[in-house]
DNA sequence: ATTATTGTATTATGTGCTTAATACAATAAT
DNA sequence: ATTATTGTATTAAGCACATAATACAATAAT
């Protein structure tokens, strides 16, 4: 159900962490909602209970999720946060894409046609229609 | 000289592989160059010489390298092999840029706007003026 | 009260990354 | 001829990641 790639280099509990954290902010998860059990997420997601648990306590150290001792876990009602983890995230995938572009020469103009004839086969998939 | 990042959960052969391919494909070191060698390359990147040769090796095994026994390490003159390697690198970078941005629930034209916008301090660093 | 489900913690094992310390072969420089 | 520099290979050690197999505490469900 998730695609979490093994042969990126990247750490799968650090995927999961970016997964997850999306899942958040796109509000596709939504706000005090809760979500499946360590041990389901960990089948959902193909991987190890205590991989999906490194994952989650970091999201809970970020104030994204909070654990409720035996009724299960939460994503936070504290939509600053969550606005902020957006804000933050949006700005970092953005500054990183910026500076590969330029990196390997391309112009801002070319750069914006690029990402203008790309962005087709991307729309209408979140529940956030407009973050201005 | 070069900002490998140890923290960042990447290992540091892919990231020295990225940095390197991106020298190449825009440009900054020019085909049919000669590079450094892997101790002063080691050197220059803060990391041991054998996860140098760890990321060269791979270069080299995608043809964007050749090393002629003793004389040292160049990179190919094959333009064509450079501008497929950065077609591919662009398409994959454009596309994870898009994939995310369209998932935290930005639109296209948001989307647009932003990177109008942050495209500003990056302009004039690559040898690189025009990909048309 | 008992059972099941929740988050959490522990120990062990295997694998890949990174550094370290060498060593060797080939050849350019002297 | 000798020396230095090049790429390359080997062995060992430490560390983080990932899985596996359990176990425990707390509480919701029965």
């Amino acid at each position: 159900m998730f695609d979490v790639k093994y042969d990126s280099g990247v750490p799968i509990y650090l995927q999961i962490i970016h997964l997850i954290r999306q899942k958040i902010v796109s509000g596709e998860w939504a706000p005090g909602s809760r979500v499946p059990g360590v041990r389901d997420l960990a089948i959902e997601f193909g991987v190890n209970p205590n991989t999906m648990q490194k994952a989650l306590s970091e999201l809970e150290r970020e104030g994204l999720l909070y654990s409720e001792r035996t009724a299960g876990r939460f994503i936070t009602e504290n939509t600053g946060i969550i606005d902020a983890a957006r804000e933050r995230l949006a700005g970092q995938v953005l500054a990183e894409f910026i500076k590969q572009m330029a990196q390997m020469g391309f112009t801002r103009e070319r750069t914006i046609k690029l990402v203008e004839s790309a962005f087709e086969n991307h729309a209408g998939l979140s529940k956030r229609e407009e973050n201005s």
